[in-house]
DNA sequence: TTCTGTATCCGTATTTATACGGATAACTAA
DNA sequence: TTAGTTATCCGTATAAATACGGATACAGAA
């Protein structure tokens, strides 16, 4: 019998999440949570169970967060984390932080059971999408608080008040060229193809 | 026995509503869809139920297009709106395009069937909250609700999804200079000067 | 009704952004 | 120290965005 704890502020979501997992037999939902902190508050009391299925976007505490302290504390829960965004930075300060598994909101209940499964053993599951995902994020970085470089950041900032290249140039005494392969360089590393989407993504991310 | 039909791109959210929709005697879930094109395709061949739970944020063809489609069709069915977020600006655009009710992701199961319950007879389900947060906008945002026409409107947010302003042309079928001049209203409109700056006001503004 | 403003549509010319390729200095890990 | 990586820098060619000018259709005001 695998113990499951849900943790996710969309109550319908949450709900719907344990009714799927009870038609499991060998799966028992114990407790359901809402935000980061009644779960960590709840992780204090008892630690009799196997698996956290984790959000990340809640209010309060955050996945992120509740995975820091779940991994401080040496827990031995196992946490999978499922989130709307296949995010490659998201997807590597999970995995950083100690999340088994990762899946996506699109996943199928199938993967859902599976990914418990192998987790419940102390393995690690992520599908190959998101696996790539992370490599590819890998390779171009570490966590977002390094993402951009300091050039590129001040190249961003300048862009989100609308100045033109050769305006941000003109003003960090370099060559149009060069701030055009900052830009060009920003968007490979937040994964998006032209600067509609960067804004998009930046003020998303709070970058701006 | 109320027929209903679940579209939303989560599939693990999708699934879970329908398991839980299904512990109620008089509910009945025919279909599910993971996008609004295919839901629509389904409408064509058949009306033969009653509500469609209807996710916004969706790839492809979004919440909102559902809305105004099936209103242009004069359909039976009828929509309730599912969404993460009670923003003013969202909940009036559903409101204004057929939703016959608007709930939250972290409502709770008793709301959303008390809800189904209400519109299943024609009536419309809309609670407090969500009530208030539609009255306050129409307050204060009467005057950027007509800023930009439709058809800008429309052009502002496939170009914050990213689309060139070839792809926007190619998918409102009109010419790409068409396209321009509207990007171009639509910076006139929002006094700013370039792209960036636009999709940073706008997401300020919640318009997108 | 006519007049006026606005939404919609399009062409040409210019400016800007992006793709592609490549180089050097600084830093990091083995 | 060496080898590999990354940030920084730049050129050329192409694609896309913007400026400017102008036309039609339609709704609401005079």
């Amino acid at each position: 019998m695998i113990k499951i704890v849900v943790t996710d502020d969309h109550k319908l979501f949450r709900m719907g999440l344990a009714e799927l997992l009870k038609k499991q037999e060998d799966f028992n939902v114990i407790a359901t949570f809402e935000d980061g902190d009644l779960f960590l508050d709840f992780v204090t009391e008892t630690q009799d169970f196997d698996i956290v299925l984790l959000d990340i976007n809640m209010p309060n505490t955050d996945g992120f967060e509740v995975l820091r302290k779940l991994n401080k504390t040496k827990s031995t829960v196992k946490p999978i984390v499922i989130s709307m965004f296949d995010d490659g930075n998201y997807i590597a300060k999970c995995a950083k932080n100690g999340a088994f598994g990762y899946l996506l909101k699109n996943a199928d209940e199938e993967e859902l059971i599976k990914a418990i499964k192998i987790v419940a053993q102390g393995k690690k599951y992520f599908t190959q999408a998101i696996a790539e995902k992370m490599i590819d994020f890998m390779a171009i970085d570490s966590t977002s608080k390094n993402l951009l470089s300091k050039k590129e950041t001040e190249v961003l900032l300048l862009l989100s008040k609308g100045f033109t290249t050769k305006e941000i140039a003109a003003q960090l005494f370099v060559s149009t060229r060069t701030t055009e392969t900052h830009r060009a360089n920003i968007l490979k590393k937040l994964e998006v193809k032209n600067t509609a989407q960067l804004i998009k993504k930046a003020t998303e991310q709070k970058l701006i």
